[in-house]
DNA sequence: ACACCTTTGAAGAGC
DNA sequence: GCTCTTCAAAGGTGT
C-alpha cells in the first residue's frame, strides 16, 4: 500500500527529488496533441495508437527483452493483455478507413504559468504550440458545503449539489440531440413497423414492436405507467432506443405487459387507454412525480432481506427463491458512457468493419474520453435523468438486487487471474517502472454527480478517486501504479489549477482538502 | 446455451 | 473514507 501523508504533515519525504518523474509517454503524446491540434484528428490519434501499440507488441513478441521493452514503453504495464482493435485498425488503416477526424479534441487545461488563460466561456484558446495540461472533468458538483460557488448564476439551481457546472450557453439544452430517444419510435401515430428499426438477430427479420419489447431497460409497473411525468420530457427524442420495459412474464398482472421509454411517459396516456392502467390508489406527488406508494405493489421490490414475511416467519430457502425468480429483473439504469455506447455504435460499426463488440468498445472508451466536456455532459446529466427516474419507478430497487444474477466462470477465472496478478507482480515490480501520472492527469470523475458523492471537489492531488481506473491498461485500480510529484510541485500546481478553473469556469473553486500525495510505488 | 470479452460509471459491500 | 466488486449494453467468439 502506498504511504499516505497529507500535504501538511510536514513529511521530509513528500518532497524527495525521485518523485518528480517525467511522464514521458503520456506527456509527450499530450504535448505532441496539443501541438498538432486539431489537425490530426482524434480518430487518427486513436488508429495511430491502436497501431503504436499493437506493433509495439508485435515487436516485442519477438524480443527476449522484456525488461528492456518495458522500459521504453513505460504504458505496457496498463495495456490490456490482447487489444481486439489494434490488429483491424492496422489493417484499416491502409485499407483508408478513418480518413476524417471527427473527434473533437481532448479537454485541456492550461495552467496559466504555461500559456495563456481559459477563455471565460470555456473554449480553448486557438493558439498552436502551447502547453495544456489534459484535464479530465473536474467534479465541481455542489456539495452541501458549497465549496463551489457559481458566482454567475446565483439561482437556487445553481445551488444544488445536483447541478451540472456547465454552463449551456444555448438555449437548446443540451440533451436535445441525444438519438437514445425517439419521436418516432414513441409517437403514438408512428406505424409499429417503422417503430422497430430492431431486426431480430436469429431470424433477420425486423421484430414487431411486441408492448413487452418497447422498452427493454426496465420493466414497469403498469400502474406507474402513464403517472410519471419523465425528468426529459423537454427532451427531444431522436432514435428508437426503448429505456423501460416489461419482461415477458415478468408480472403477475391482468394487463398485458406495458412498456415505456424513458421519454415516452408523455405519451403513454394516449397510448395507453385508462382502460388499460389502472389509476393511481394515491395519486401524484405535487411535483408531478408519482408517490413511491403508488408504484405497483407487484413490481415494489422486496426488502433487503425478504426471508421473513410480515408475520415474522422465516420463510423456507426455497420460497425465496421462487419469489425470487418471480421477481422482474429490473436492470440497473444506464450510465453516461453506457447511453453514449448505445448511440455511437452503430456508427462506429458503421465507419469500420468491426462487428466484434469488445473491440467496439474499445474505440468508443477512447472516443467518450475525446469527447468535449459539453458533450460529455449531455450523456451525465441524461444518465443522472435516467437514475431519477429510474429511482421513481422502483424506489426501493437496489443494485444489489441483480448481483449473482450473471456469470459464474467470470468470477473463477478472475479469482484465478488475481492469483496470477499478485504472483507475478512480486516479480515484476522490481523490474518494470510505474505508469507515471501527475494529479492533473488522474482522470476524475465528471460532474453531476447525483448522490454519494465522496467528495465535493476532487482536487487532491494524486489521491485516486474511488471510481477512477485506468482506461487503457487493463488493470483496475489495485494493481495501479505511478510516481507523484512532490509535494511543493502538486501544492503549486494546485494553486494554478484552482485559479485556471475559477478563470475557465467562471466558479469560486475552494479546494476542501490538502493534497494527497502518494508516495511513489505501488497502489493496493 | 451461455459465458467471455471490452469499455466507463454507479452503487453496494466490506474493511 | 477507501478499495474492490458487480452490473449495466452489445455481439462476435469460445466453451
Amino acid at each position: 500500500m502506498p504511504q499516505l501523508a497529507p500535504a501538511g504533515g510536514g513529511g521530509d519525504d513528500l518532497g524527495a527529488p525521485d518523485e518528480l518523474i517525467p511522464f514521458q509517454d503520456e506527456g509527450e503524446e499530450q504535448d505532441k496533441g496539443a501541438g498538432r491540434g486539431s489537425a490530426h484528428g482524434d480518430l487518427d490519434e486513436l488508429k495511430s495508437s491502436l497501431v503504436h501499440e499493437s506493433e509495439a507488441r508485435g515487436a516485442s513478441s519477438g524480443s527476449d527483452s522484456e525488461a528492456e521493452r518495458a522500459a521504453q514503453q513505460p504504458r505496457e504495464s496498463f495495456q490490456k493483455p490482447r487489444d481486439y482493435v489494434a490488429e483491424v485498425v492496422r489493417r484499416q488503416h491502409d485499407a483508408g478507413f478513418f480518413k476524417s477526424s471527427p473527434y473533437p479534441a481532448y479537454p485541456f487545461l492550461m495552467l496559466p504559468e504555461l500559456g495563456s488563460p481559459y477563455l471565460p466561456n470555456g473554449a480553448l484558446s486557438p493558439g498552436g504550440a502551447r502547453t495544456y495540461l489534459q484535464m479530465k472533468w473536474p467534479l465541481l458538483d455542489v456539495p452541501a458545503g458549497a465549496t463551489l460557488k457559481d458566482s454567475r448564476s446565483p439561482s437556487p439551481a445553481h445551488l444544488s449539489n445536483k447541478v451540472p457546472v456547465v454552463q449551456h450557453p444555448h438555449h437548446v439544452h443540451p440533451l436535445t440531440p441525444l438519438l437514445t430517444y425517439s419521436n418516432d419510435r414513441f409517437s403514438p401515430g408512428s406505424p409499429p413497423a417503422h417503430l422497430s428499426p430492431e431486426i431480430d438477430p436469429k431470424t433477420g427479420i425486423p421484430r414487431p414492436p411486441h408492448p413487452s419489447e418497447l422498452s427493454p431497460y426496465y420493466p414497469l409497473s403498469p400502474g406507474a405507467v402513464g403517472q410519471i411525468p419523465h425528468p426529459l420530457g423537454w427532451l427531444v427524442p431522436q432514435q428508437g432506443q426503448p429505456v423501460y420495459s416489461i419482461p415477458a412474464g415478468g408480472f403477475r398482472h391482468p394487463y398485458p405487459a406495458l412498456a415505456m421509454n424513458a421519454s415516452m411517459s408523455s405519451l403513454m396516456s394516449s397510448r395507453f387507454s385508462p382502460h388499460m392502467v389502472p389509476p393511481p390508489a394515491h395519486g401524484l406527488h405535487p411535483s408531478g412525480i408519482p408517490h413511491p406508494t403508488i408504484v405497483s405493489p407487484i413490481v415494489k421490490q422486496e426488502p433487503a432481506q425478504p426471508s421473513v414475511s410480515p408475520g415474522g416467519n422465516v420463510k423456507s430457502p426455497v420460497t425465496v427463491k421462487k419469489e425470487e425468480e418471480k421477481k422482474p429483473h429490473i436492470k440497473k439504469p444506464l450510465n453516461a458512457f453506457m447511453l453514449y455506447m448505445k448511440e455511437m455504435r452503430a456508427k462506429v460499426v458503421a465507419e469500420c468493419t468491426l462487428k466484434e463488440s469488445a473491440a467496439i468498445n474499445q474505440i468508443l472508451g477512447r472516443r467518450w474520453h475525446s469527447l468535449s466536456r459539453e458533450e460529455q455532459a449531455k450523456y451525465y446529466e441524461l444518465a443522472r435523468k435516467e437514475r431519477q427516474l429510474h429511482s421513481q419507478l422502483y424506489p426501493t430497487w437496489s443494485a444489489r438486487d441483480n448481483y449473482g444474477k450473471k456469470k459464474k466462470r467470470k468470477r473463477e477465472k478472475l479469482a484465478q487471474q488475481q492469483t496470477q496478478d499478485t504472483e507475478s507482480s512480486l516479480v515484476s515490480k522490481s523490474k518494470k517502472p510505474c505508469v507515471q501520472y501527475l494529479p492533473w492527469e488522474l482522470p476524475e470523475r465528471p460532474p453531476m454527480q447525483e448522490k454519494g458523492a465522496r467528495s465535493s471537489v476532487h482536487l487532491k492531488g494524486c489521491k485516486l478517486h474511488n471510481s477512477w481506473r485506468p482506461t487503457s491498461g487493463g488493470v483496475q485500480g489495485r494493481s495501479m501504479q505511478f510516481h507523484p510529484p512532490s509535494r511543493e510541485t502538486v501544492s503549486l500546481l494546485l494553486g494554478e489549477a484552482k485559479n485556471s478553473l475559477e478563470v475557465w469556469t467562471g466558479l469560486n473553486v475552494s479546494i476542501d482538502d490538502a493534497p494527497t500525495v502518494h508516495h511513489a510505488g505501488s497502489v493496493h
